[in-house]
DNA sequence: CAGCATCCAAGAAGATACTG
DNA sequence: CAGTATCTTCTTGGATGCTG
């Protein structure tokens, strides 16, 4: 899933390619639902955890650093005492709004019917 | 990925889950390239494999499993030497089509702007 | 509060050889 | 052609303890 390098230079089709590069970005374990929760505004480490209780400490602080990675999302750090740092859509992760809500939709129609 | 009764079950969130749901169907690492090539048509193995040179044989079969499990792909074996199965959409598979279609037009817009 | 470091277990994926 | 079987390697992820 990371491997960008090596994990596209297997496909020399331009047309299939989009679709995997995609995947590669919100295709995480976690990654979908973090986006997802991001779009309503933005969020703090902590809130993270509260809404998704299954995301491991340091799972939630992988998936938030590739995404950061990927341009996707922004991280503002407060300095301040406690410390705090909240998570936030760049205007390029925003593009991916579409996706995630269109996602979101199917699943809600077609999770029960599996 | 696969495991749909642990992993859902840690998430109380039900505005939250279905992205991941979605996501644990067509997330997988060659699901969407497979899935996207399956929109022009039935497709036979060998045909994937010429058109996804990375994917090795034995991954190719695991994740057309799971896509035929989850109900999204049918799999019909014609009863001939040498044997002949070919790989479509079902109609189910077929209303992740717009989804599909969006990962792609988003994969050609952003590849290179990362 | 928002992490990082370390260690370890489990699972995913690759390579290779073989089959109806 | 379309796989299966087995073995090994590599990557993910969980648990725990510590920090500015």
């Amino acid at each position: 899933m990371r491997d960008r390098n090596s994990g596209y230079g297997y496909c020399p089709n331009d047309e299939a390619c989009p679709v995997e590069y995609t995947l590669d970005v919100i295709g995480g374990k976690w990654k979908g639902v973090l986006l997802y929760h991001l779009i309503e505004g933005p969020k703090r480490f902590n809130e993270f955890r509260r809404i998704c209780p299954g995301v491991t400490q340091r799972m939630l602080t992988l998936q938030l650093r590739e995404l950061e990675e990927d341009g996707v999302v922004h991280r503002e750090v407060y300095k301040q005492v406690p410390p705090k740092v909240e998570y936030s859509l760049t205007d390029f992760g925003k593009t991916l709004i579409p996706i995630i809500s269109l996602m979101k939709n199917w699943g809600e129609t077609y999770k029960q019917s599996v």
